[in-house]
DNA sequence: ATAATGTCTCTAGTAGCTATAGGTTCAAGG
DNA sequence: CCTTGAACCTATAGCTACTAGAGACATTAT
């Protein structure tokens, strides 16, 4: 039986967060000590890690309450559970292009040395000038 | 002179999101028509260009608050937009990291074909399985 | 002139937490 | 047994960065 503060140390979920997450039906309300504070089972530990890995790999809540669901009731869950694992998967790789331009482009003009001219800055320019976009618009 | 629709569309920036950023003062109040419609001049454009592309750079609001404030009067501009760029680069790298990470787990748990075993779901095992950790905790 | 579309303000809602206030309970030391 | 300090409780409000809706007014095209 874990306290709170010992299941969010153990999971690294922070104990408001736990207690959203229990407001939210992702976690199950659990049992309380004779003074009404909450004790966690060894199930209630492995339910919020299953949670906190999920977020970790940028599950959205709703994504993640569906995957439990289907983890309840295992009549053929995979197809379903590969289509959430996949469609994820595509955004992750989307996510990952925009933000290597991104670090290019941040290298470039964090690492321009300016000389020092007034209304010249490059880090500036970068940003007001859309020769650098590489996005659509 | 734009109206809000055409500076919506000629930056990409949502209209709510264009009134949202005049609310934070962000961009400054434009000009309005008789009938009390914003009017944008060719500035408002480009300040508001640079905003969305500090946006999808992944700045935070403040960030890009400072930069303006930054861009507005150039006495040394640089050096602190340096800095801004800099900070900023490295949490890009770690998020860049971390999504590598998970893009090669998402891949592995997407394509691994499950026998339809119930309750042997994979998708479902990685996640509530620490042996796939590699973040701490 | 009229219809269709665009815009106005204001308010409330969204995700996913995080912080605060004011009170109660638990575990350890004396 | 009693006290003390940390941990816990609920409830509410706040955060970032938007997004959506209602109901009224403006602009544009025919």
């Amino acid at each position: 039986m874990l306290s709170i503060g010992e299941l969010s140390k153990r999971t690294g979920v922070k104990i408001p967060t736990i207690r959203y997450y229990e407001q939210m039906g992702l976690i199950e309300a659990p049992e309380r000590s004779r003074g009404n504070q909450r004790r966690y089972t060894k199930q209630g530990l492995e339910r919020l890690s299953f949670i906190r890995h999920g977020r970790e790999l940028g599950l959205a809540i709703e994504d993640i309450r569906e995957l439990i669901s289907l983890s309840n009731h295992p009549e053929s869950p995979c197809d379903d559970a590969h289509q959430i694992a996949k469609r994820h998967l595509a955004s992750v790789q989307i996510r990952i292009a925009k933000l290597k331009r991104l670090e290019k482009e941040l290298k470039r003009i964090s690492t321009i040395s300016d000389p020092g001219h007034i209304g010249e800055c490059n880090v500036i320019k970068s940003l007001a000038n859309h020769k650098f976009c590489e996005t659509e618009h």
